[in-house]
DNA sequence: AGATAATCGAGACGGTACGTCCGGTCTTTGT
DNA sequence: ACAAAGACCGGACGTACCGTCTCGATTATCT
């Protein structure tokens, strides 16, 4: 029986270290010439301290991202009654995240371990993506409740409709990230989705 | 002076070997675990002959796809007339080479290098996605003319709006790919796109 | 800072299975053809094992034969009273070891590494040629003392004379090492030894 | 038939060049880290040309120094009548060479050449050193006719007695190289070769 | 309070792969 | 026809990290 670690022993200050000494070292060097052996020795951390707790780098990195947005399960979107103007507020916002060069670095080394990773992409979803993407749909269906989506909208499908563009453009590069292309993104969106006349 | 290798004196068998290796090792290990020593021994090459034309284990893997690849220039869509059905079948074909499960490695790991490295990026857009999103162009443009369009619409956007979900989907693996869904993407897109009336 | 490895955790197998390899391998490839990396897989090591505890493959080599040799710490020479035939013994059992073929290799790659490496030349001296030497001289002195050896005679002077044209020869393979030799030369240098008068 | 090079289309100025390529880089980086690309580099000429013409890197660094060293063909020492005097001179002169740090590298060079390479071992001794030693015993054979020195004295063995201490001091660093030294090495030489009373 | 036990920092270990250098051979190009 | 240039295969270099494995030296609970 492999010994499991007990969590109650857990070192709390190691952990953390550990934690800011990857989100620091992912900024600097990127995620692909980050090591464990870095990690640890930015942590002032054993090696198998590291090892004890988290299943790869990818994971480590992971949480580190994880412990920073934690704490938006009860978010909600803006709802003036007016779904366009709300999406465009909360679509230029996302625009303008993604944009941010400060982010730019941990975002994408976050990603390749999603894509990577289905472990790693389940607990996101479950997590970070999950929770905001519920809160997202909410306010679609409160659109759909005042007629102004169609009643029969796959929310999820239009969940991706909206951001996949966004995010393939970020990912892949391919274009500007600006205010106009979200608007241009909420208004074909919202066309595609408008009930039947 | 770094002194350029002469392209003139390079080895035709030598390049194709290494290619060869490239795929063979990608399908059978995937792109994470594969190693320059590892394409060299199995090219039967110095290693010293990739680092001289290649800039990273990356560029060789895409070279090795792009090769196999190349010749889509003159490429276009079917044009029936009807562009819901043509889109549909094109999207459908999207969708199953997507879920071919022997093409998951190769084309993933293909995916993380363009992701990755701006400069492969640019090459695969120009060589390979560049003369396909031509021909899909040239078949919405098509669409346009005969009113099934907006004359105003953007097409590089209305692209997006039908693969970026897909792709995304794939990526991320959010959700099953089918035809259905393939068709849901072109019932949606094709709505944003409508023309006034 | 460059951090010294702790000798304490150093592991005793490992160095014994090194140095035995080393052993091997100069006596089956020469110390010229003798690669770290064979060493490190005859002895069933990593490479940072070797690079951890010594600076070179002349170094290892060197305490692989350093190793076998130790413990010649309290020798004394055979002392009869007759210094002639005494000196004759020990000369000619030093020509036959030189001439033993078996030694031939380890020997002369000891060698290339002292001419090479001034360090490994200290160390030499210190650990292995140093309590020699003073056997020998202890010998000579006592010569001197029984007023067969000129009482003023330099000892070091004496030794070279005695040793370094029998190591000549075999360093250069300028003439054959015979017990002849030994004796000629045990010969020349007492009559230049000879007491005044 | 392994075709040979035709020694009357060799190209004169590729072998000078790389001859003097060859002494520089012995002088700059020692003959460890010499390599035969970078002597062909310095030289501008292809690594071909060497391996047309020489067997190996030690027999182009030697014959760089064969080359400097050429024309002691009909050399004499001095024959002033006093042995000890012209003794003392010769073998002040030879101290004197190999104290110089300018010579160390090189001749250092070409004497670890000489002692793994047996072929140019001999090469060496009946270009260079035949001579020279020729010439040394001409003059003790001077002595011996002037009854300075035994009729029946081995004159090899005198030339090891006069030379191995001094090479041997210089090979392993064991001690300083001084006219002193040189003088007293004349000293014991000649007395143990005074012919008997 | 002392004993017990797991975690901790540290870092040596057997390995794999890196990217570089060079050895010696083979091929292309120019003169 | 040669020789310069240099690409080629191969092997070793010395380094960086991998993930595992001891080591004492702290903790942190449980007698």
């Amino acid at each position: 029986m492999p010994k499991q670690p007990d969590p109650a022993r857990r070192s709390e200050r190691s952990r953390q270290a550990i934690l800011d000494a990857a989100r620091e070292l992912v900024s600097e060097v990127g995620f692909a010439k980050l090591s464990i052996e870095a990690i640890a020795a930015r942590a002032g951390v054993g090696k198998q301290t590291i090892y004890r707790w988290w299943r790869s780098k990818g994971a480590v990195v992971f949480d580190a991202f994880l412990a920073l947005s934690e704490g938006g399960e009860g978010m909600a979107l803006p709802d003036t009654g007016d779904i366009e103007a709300d999406l465009r507020l909360v679509m230029r916002a996302t625009v303008a995240e993604f944009a941010d060069p400060a982010f730019e670095a941990p975002i994408r080394a976050l990603n390749m371990e999603i894509i990577n990773d289905p472990d790693l992409a389940a607990q996101y979803r479950e997590k970070l993506a999950g929770p905001v993407d519920e809160a997202k749909k909410a306010r679609l269906r409160s659109a759909q409740r005042a007629g102004q989506i169609a009643a029969d909208a796959d929310l999820d499908l239009a969940l991706e409709l909206l951001y996949a563009p966004l995010y393939q453009r970020w990912l892949l590069r391919t274009g500007p990230l600006t205010p106009e292309y979200a608007d241009a993104l909420v208004d074909l969106t919202l066309k595609a989705l408008r009930p039947p006349v």
